[in-house]
This record gives C-alpha cells, structure tokens and sequence, in this order.
DNA sequence: GTTTAAATTAAACAGTTGTTTAATTTCGAA
DNA sequence: TTCGAAATTAAACAACTGTTTAATTTAAAC
C-alpha cells in the first residue's frame, strides 16, 4: 500500500489536517475543505471517496516513516534510560507534530471507531507497543528496571500525559502563563516532555 | 445555581448521558434523544433551552458534591503518599462513572470549548489542582516528597492516563484478554487504579 | 365549572450534511 | 487536428440538523 498522491491530492489532504485539528472531523465539512483549498465539492470523493477515506488517507500520510524511526532508535547503542527518555521524546514530538489527527483518532472517533477501517491504527499501537517492550526488557535483563510494571499501561501514561496537557489547552495556558503559541509549544517540548521522562523514569527504576 | 431538575428533566438527562457516550456530542442528536426518552423533539428546547445548555445542565449533575467529597478527604488523617493514593482512586472511580461526559468535555469539544459557556468546568479544574497542591505540599513540608515536581503536571498524568487507555478500549480488551466488560472495569478498577498510584507515588518520592 | 398556567404536540423553518449526476473543460497522445 | 480519458464544474439529491411556532391537551387553583 504506496502513499503515491498527487499534488492536488496533497493540496487536498494539508487543507483537510489544518480543518480537522481546528473544528474535528464531525465539525468540518466537505464544503469547508473544498472551500479553503479552492476546488470543487466533487473533487473530494472524487480523489478520495468519502470523507472517511480521506481521513484515511490522512493517517496514511501521517504515519508513513514511523516504522522506519522506530527500527533506527532501537539499534541505537544506549544505556536503557537514555533510551526509554530518546522514546519518549520522540512520541511526544512525532504525536505533537500531528496533534489534530491524534486527538480525532483516540477521541472523537472512539466511538464509531468500529466503522472505519483503521486496520493500519491498531498495528501501529501493536508495533509501538512491541518497541517500548523491547527496551524495557532490556533494561530488566540489565538490572536497571524493576520488574513488576505492566508494560502496555506505560504508553497510556507517555501519551496520555501529552494529550491531557494539550486537550486542556486553554487552562494551562492562563495557569502556567503561556500567552504565545510558541511559549506553549516549548513548554512541551522542554518542560512537558521532561517531565514524562522523570514520571516513566521514575517508575521503571523505583523500588518501594 | 441550584441543580433542581424535575422527574422529566432527570429522564431527559439520563437518556442524553448514554447516548452522548455512546455517540459523542455532534453524533447524538435532539431526536435521538427525544425518541430514546419517549418524549416530543419540542421538550428539549422547552426544559433545557438548547442542546449546549442540556449538556451544561448534564455537567452540572454529574459534578454535584464533587466539592464536598474533595474536602472530606483533604481532611482525613493520612500519610501524604496514602491520601495521595486515595485521591488518585477517588478520581479514576470518580471519572470512571461518567466516563462519557468527561470525554465529551475534555476531548470532543475541545476546539469550540470556548462557544461553550463552561466557566463552572473550569473552575472545577482549578479546585482539583488546588486539592492536589495542598496534599503534595504536606508532603514536601513533611519530607517525604521531593520538591521539584510540576504540581500542575501531575494531573494530566493521572487523567491522562486513564482517559488514554479507556480510549483505547477495543485495542486494550484484545491485548489483556478483557473480553467481558465486567472485567474491563474491573481491571480499571484495581490494575490500572494501581498502575496509577505507583506511578504518581514514584514520581513524588524517587531521587536520582 | 371556570380560569390559568404548564406541559405536550405536530408541523414547519431555514440550514447544513455527504454524495451523485450529467455536462463541460482540459490536455496530452495518436 | 482529432480523439479520449482525466479533471472539473454547477446543480441537484435526499436526509438530517437545532430550533421555533401555534395549536392543543393536561391538571391544578380558584
């Protein structure tokens, strides 16, 4: 399954990510995509057929790489911490890039998820899980992690952190004084980010 | 702003909180509500005002007594990392009950959040965070936590984590072998709960 | 029994929705 | 230049949306 768009396709599916990050995919209409990248209402299920598999499409591209990424940051010759924070530095940025996409998938379309075919969704989970898998045990065989976590709950605790701050937007940015765009993205980046390091770091290593 | 709704407006409520679960907010829509509570499309309008303002006087309900429960336990004579364990529990069970609406709130609407009149949401995160400092802070005065913990970080991970993998019901039930939904909540209700606790409590205590 | 306000109803309102149609234009290959 | 497939268009489709109207019923107070 080759990600080969044209550029009218590409034109259509950047119009589409900006609409959907901004109003969700149940609050953005064809017309309005259609509208803010200057084609006709046709054209969309024209290239794509349906509005579901344009947001199908959208995932595609989006997740393109990952695997790729992935495979690279395990070969990596790390000691087993480094490499948990590189992890978890990496999802918060890759996921961070494409927050509009994320927050449709994981919560807007939970609902109906059953409906569309997001067969590729649940093997790149399956595969993300298999790579924290990998590290942790690495780190266990070493010594260095404790034993009794339970693996697939850390990637709710990574991502669920980022989405909870970013979902709450609006709260955080009175709170902790983040006017600007930029000044709430680098408080991601930095603070955010540090922050869920220590938490993974913390309880991969603390014993009571 | 007391919370008096009559026997019809409860049943209205009541039909609104399941399916705007099960549909999500734009999904559900007044005749689905109106047909599902067996009364005329008209009576929504008519009690509530407007769909927003239903789902207003739907926060509204759920929140009820929230304030109270919060200062019962601030109160109690516990160690810092107990009550903290306790109130991480009170929130997942808390959350757990009204799963749907919370999702709503925190996910669904977040773009157009601001249409929405939920200043009483807002404030009801502030009293959250509020709680959680005056308990972390007795535990830094006391000793026993660190002090260069984002107070305000916290909560998004505790949240986040559950929301995270409630989301991800279909992939989680798969993966533990969860298949009865007596047993998915009851794996929130101990393994998760507890996955939760021990991350929160390695976080506050552990020291590089 | 009459009055009066509240509750309930069917119907209409003015929009918007995703998708399809059939006609037209575009444009490179023959 | 002609041909034909691909691209693009305006228009229509039927269904659904939240809300309002005006008429009717209900039920309690007097």
């Amino acid at each position: 399954m080759k990600t080969e768009f044209n550029d009218k396709q590409i034109q259509i599916l950047e119009v589409a990510e900006t609409l959907f990050a901004e109003n969700g995919f149940d609050g953005t209409s064809i017309r309005d995509i259609s509208k803010e990248a200057k084609i006709n209402i046709a054209m969309v299920s024209y290239y794509f057929g349906s509005k579901e598999r344009l947001l199908e499409a959208l995932v595609l591209q989006k997740t393109a790489g990952l695997k790729l990424q992935l495979e690279n940051l395990l070969a990596e010759n790390l000691e087993p911490i480094a490499k948990v924070n590189k992890l978890v530095a990496f999802y918060v940025d890759r996921i961070d890039r494409s927050r509009g996409i994320y927050r449709i998938l994981h919560f807007e379309l939970s609902s109906k998820k059953n409906i569309l075919n997001l067969q590729s969704f649940s093997d790149i989970k399956k595969m993300n899980l298999k790579s924290l898998e990998i590290i942790i045990k690495e780190g266990q065989s070493k010594g260095v992690f404790r034993n009794d976590v339970i693996i697939p709950l850390i990637t709710p605790t990574i991502l669920g952190t980022y989405f909870h701050f970013y979902m709450n937007k609006p709260f955080f940015e009175e709170l902790l004084n983040l006017k600007t765009e930029a000044s709430f993205n680098h408080y991601i980046k930095n603070d955010l980010t540090k922050h869920i390091q220590q938490t993974i770091k913390a309880l991969l290593i603390y014993e009571n």
